[in-house]
DNA sequence: AATGAATGAGTCTTCATTCAT
DNA sequence: GATGAATGAAGACTCATTCAT
């Protein structure tokens, strides 16, 4: 799974849209500074010992509330890591979907798109982290979140690859479903080596080798 | 990382040197038939719940055996996760490397392991279920295993990309880590789209389209 | 080993040394008066049963709280017994040499010392029994304290023995170690015996007595 | 408490009535020597570990049987300590009867009772760790034996001062209750920081000077 | 008689969640 | 709204004991 985002602190004109709604309801009438204090040290609590081994203790005490604080902001523990997820994917599916629209190749709306979802991840450490290591459990364990979240980010992908074939750029004999799940688990594969290695090299600048790859192919003719 | 295996129930012909041999010097002087059946129980049980939401004693309880009982086998609920993850790859990676080692093409290897790949886990969904959900997370949580053994897989796969790189048959401008990378995180993909949408597709027979997109690429030309 | 002690109920005016400062530093900020009532409420339910036959839930409902609650102010349950002990040696070993200190003959001294040993835990029962049963084991099972405390009643006895036998009150030609001892394990007997034979009989009053024989056993004349 | 005994394989003439006479029945119809084995090390492994830390799985691979073997000679794991205890006290108290009736003097008949019981536990280590720090808690867990046996040599003390008494020998204005228990007490704490000193100290000598500070007590003159 | 694999009752401890202040 | 002390359900694990071999 792995998915790209940006978290709160990241979006530049999209920002607006995220921030005032705080992609559910409740921080009703709370500050939602607070709010997104106890997101943002939820990831990175999450991303260092991982959603079961985080304690609701170790999160409030990383964002500076009390305990029962996190409570008048989030239903459970379930919904913290929920709304991490899903606020940072809404973020990320805004961004893309703008930036690659943008574009009138096929070709380049892909390329940007492995660019932005590398970056994403590379500029928030403990959210890919998080992305790459724990959203697959909570496809199961937290319900069919992720689920229709990765959809529609595959739906993005799956669309722009099936307007490069209609266009005659891209091959017509490959299911764009599969060249979408080839395409995305290459990148996923990638943040998440760049995950376990510690991030010991740069992630955003492999995008081209991987898109290369995915364009031509690796045979020598 | 979601990796291919093989259960103790299906090896052909290299079954003898699986199956006498379970990884674990654990189970000392006791039926080995009680670890392979405890061992099971608890695939099955984590591919239903997941591995934090499955009691020691549900596995027990599958198993046919007492609570206590497992602990005769297993030093603790973690080692049991990890030998079974353990056991099966140990089981595919002899296998890759045995099916693979007999053929001259790199591009015939490398699409003899695909299939093998969906292969090992379409013939245990359960236990293909645990390799895409649990891996990760153990990959943190339960020490290195999974790592060296996916570096294992990695060195495979590598190994073969570069030997058709020497032998002109694969591009030379890609490195061989990034190409395995795209490939393994392909059928990576695929794989746990498989587990997610619940088997509703055939998961062997997409492995000619993955293999032919890694080697041809999506590019019209 | 058997040892005087005096719970947070009893100190007069030294009261405000002891309560004030609960030889912990875990109950920080909650209520030092839940510390003092599981604190009691083990005292009894140890005395009832034994460490080992009590259950840390037995413990929390005797006190009135919940199980979770017991370990908001203990560690675990051997600090439990641990802080018990330490807390009714220190109270029994502040009034012993506060009582002591302001004689001057070494006899009056140790006579005054009997009679605060078996006072203090003539008047609870319930900690008599802890100190006679369980500190013994508490020496090899819960580490030196045991020691580490018995060792400064010790000190206190045989400071007072030298002291009577530099002024030429007590005879010289007997260890102060071996002397302390016989005092020490002479009180420590009876109340013993005391708390086997279910207080069948008074135990301060027998002080004068066994004072009496180890005087005129080392008495210069 | 703590009570001097001497070991199976310690008596001289008195051994044939030890051994043979298992003081139960457990041992029916099976090799007496397979049942002191199990004795043996149970008391090893008991005074290294307590009796609640020592498991009977310790105690049967210490003594070099299955776990199993342990239930053929006793009824369960307190049975054991009971037994130990049991059979150390008869081997003691015979032996003290015995060579303290062969005397006349009161005093010298205590000072030999003294040295005996220091001797026989310092002739067994193990055994005096477990005299000393288990047999209170036996007191109450395991019922009223060690009441019982004490009595028994408790009643051996006071007969012989109650008759130094008669004799003249000794003072009368002293309960002999409360002497018997002053020189036990003496005795016994006196192996108390024996053991848990380690040993340091050679503690069979230090019976004339506990023996002297008594008497000179209670010596009419 | 001896074995030791199997049993399963028993308990300490954790931690998400609540609610009185 | 904010707090954090209190709650108590839940579960991994141990180990005395049994019994089929």
């Amino acid at each position: 799974m792995g998915v790209p985002l940006k978290s709160d602190s990241g979006a530049d004109e999209t920002k607006a849209t995220l921030k005032p709604t705080p992609e559910a309801s409740e921080a009703a009438g709370k500050k939602p500074e607070k709010y997104q204090r106890i997101l943002d040290a939820a990831i990175e609590v999450i991303a260092e010992k991982g959603f079961v081994n985080s304690r609701v203790s170790d999160i409030a005490l990383r964002a500076g509330v009390a305990d029962g604080t996190v409570y008048l902001y989030f239903k459970n523990k379930d919904q913290i890591l929920m709304s991490a997820l899903n606020s940072a994917f809404t973020a990320f599916i805004e961004k893309a979907r703008s930036e690659t629209g943008r574009l009138d190749s096929a070709a380049e709306r892909l390329r940007i798109l492995a660019q932005l979802h590398l970056a994403a991840l590379a500029r928030n450490p403990s959210l890919a982290v998080v992305f790459q290591m724990e959203l697959r459990q909570s496809a199961r364990i937290l319900g069919e979140f992720s689920q229709h979240r990765l959809v529609e980010y595959f739906d993005l992908i799956r669309g722009i690859i099936r307007d490069g074939q209609e266009k005659g750029t891209f091959r017509s004999d490959v299911s764009d479903r599969i060249a979408a799940s080839c395409l995305f688990g290459s990148l996923d594969e990638l943040v998440t080596a760049w995950v376990l290695r510690r991030h010991d090299f740069d992630l955003v600048s492999k995008a081209d080798a991987v898109v290369d790859l995915f364009f031509r192919g690796i045979d020598a003719r």
